[in-house]
DNA sequence: GTGAAAGCGCTAACAC
DNA sequence: GTGTTAGCGCTTTCAC
């Protein structure tokens, strides 16, 4: 069995209260007694029952994170970088998954608080009032990332929009003379927060529309089926941009196996900067996501609100640059 | 503040007893008073504040992981899987992360066992009989993965020396006539537990001692720099073998470089089938690693270990097979 | 069928 | 400088 300060207490022959001064060094007490405290306990492999603790001192020390998908590169990033800050300020991770399913989120973010973590970092897939409200009942701050859902949520994020406009600035400039867009849905089940989705989709539209390039979107999951025809239906020079980086992959493919060459007969461009990137050629085309930065900015904001601070809930969100590689 | 078990006793005019009673179903109760409790409980959004239940009863339903790298996709899907098999058995999980540091392993070792979870998950870095008494000293069952410590303590992990005797064969009978091993050293801070880099190795060599093909072994981290060289040496027709599929992919991309192609020039196997090669080409031919199914038996293991079964620690080895693509 | 009370291991306030 | 004690929120045993 494990030993308990009382037991402690009862060996070193001193009080329970003495074992506490000695072990957390509050308060005075005589030096000799402290270090018999000290070495006895190191001994005995005394370690602190931190659930107990906690129940007494009302922190755990602990941060929840929900994702809804850790298969996926870009959250598993997130997670590693999270827990490394988190780390960083003593504080220790639960991680739970809700794992695309919306009661499955629900579950994972009363059981957190039910664990009394001291806050919550959410990657979200529900939306909408009732969600905000369960997430305010949680008695714990919770800063969210990737999906806003905004109603004075803590929120950090990147400008995808203006990401979006960027890139489609770019792909005019360098020639191109019309753009096929792959946004198809990231399935969830239920109904889903699709708010960067959204939010890149309407960064292509109005920078398009602005410079009067001729634009085709593709937000279907079957887009496999009509990305030929898309892309061929006219002679004009066409820049194939993609909401996300595995759907520019796939799209590569997809061209290859038509007989076509990238960039020389199609533009590419991606989203995310992934980092499996390194290992395609040609080299793809793409806007960064600073998901480690992301990760950080979240959890220090996280910290503050832990920490009782008054925060704005949303800094401003963070920008994003081009990588500009071969394929546009 | 979040509404305890005492209050909701005083607002629904019963004993705290009762509430008990109602809210776990437990003993007779008169069927009125539970729904009452029921029904007000979930009104105030009464949360069961597991911290105290924890202290309580001894169990936290909650299981430590602990890897050295989260960043690398391999962890990230065995983590993803041990979520995934505790969550079905209503565990929660802790998650931290070594950072290939030996002194941070066994913090987070002890850390866990101070948060007192009812097992722990663990690809250990350290190794040797200090590392093993600190194990036992956790007062959890531990189950490992990857790297085997021996000495008794539980382990789930694949037949990776049979694994590579068979690859070395299907080389051989394939038509090449050497073979250049490429096997780095997985780095670590301070002295590191290799032990599948060892068997995988040693794998090879046994292989290719009783067949009697040549072996060229660059164990160095500075590989690149002699690859050109260890192929090139001889006409002989030439399999490069990696211990991962990381480095495999960097040999594709010298092979590249020196103006070869694969597998016309020069034969190449990786193992491990990570999940990024569906977006190589040439597809690579490879060693699959049952990740999936090592997190889901190593948490089987440890549930049984949990729930006081006596177990052989350690399961027969897991078979591998060999994915025949397009590189060899 | 319900209430009262002890106690899990720790911290902190108070007494000596 | 040290000892004693209450109490965090829950489960569980024992009365009634």
């Amino acid at each position: 069995m494990r030993i308990t300060s009382k037991e402690l207490a009862r060996i070193c022959g001193v009080s329970i209260g003495t074992i506490d001064r000695a072990l957390n060094n509050r308060g005075e007490i005589n030096a000799e007694t402290r270090e018999k405290v000290l070495r006895i306990a190191r001994d005995l492999g005394y370690r602190p029952h931190l659930v107990a603790r906690s129940l007494k001192t009302g922190r755990t020390m602990t941060v929840g994170v929900v994702v809804f998908d850790l298969d996926n590169r870009f959250f598993a990033q997130l997670v590693n970088a999270a827990e490394h800050a988190a780390r960083e300020s003593r504080y220790f991770v639960y991680l739970t998954h809700s794992n695309h399913d919306l009661e499955q989120e629900r579950d994972c973010l009363e059981h957190l608080a039910g664990l009394d973590v001291d806050g919550i970092l959410l990657v979200p897939t529900n939306r909408g009032p009732d969600f905000v409200k369960l997430i305010r009942g949680l008695h714990a701050p919770v800063v969210t990332v990737g999906n806003r859902l905004g109603a004075g949520v803590p929120f950090v994020g990147i400008q995808d929009r203006q990401a979006m406009k960027n890139a489609v600035q770019l792909v005019f400039r360098t020639g191109y003379e019309r753009i096929v867009y792959v946004s198809p849905p990231l399935s969830y089940k239920g109904r889903e927060n699709i708010y960067e989705v959204e939010e890149r989709l309407e960064g292509v539209r109005e920078a398009a529309r602005e410079i009067g390039i001729p634009l085709v979107v593709l937000r279907d999951k079957s887009f496999p089926d009509v990305l030929e025809d898309a892309v061929r239906r006219t002679g004009a020079r066409t820049a194939l941009m993609c909401s996300s980086d595995i759907y520019a992959l796939q799209c590569l493919e997809l061209v290859r196996a038509w007989g076509m060459q990238v960039p020389r007969d199609v533009g590419l461009i991606g989203f995310d900067d992934i980092d499996l990137l390194k290992y395609v050629r040609p080299a793809l085309t793409t806007i960064s996501y600073p998901i480690r930065q992301i990760a950080t900015e979240a959890f220090a904001l996280l910290k503050r609100l832990m920490e009782g601070q008054a925060e704005p809930p949303e800094a401003p969100l963070i920008e994003t640059r081009i990588v500009e590689r071969e394929s546009l």
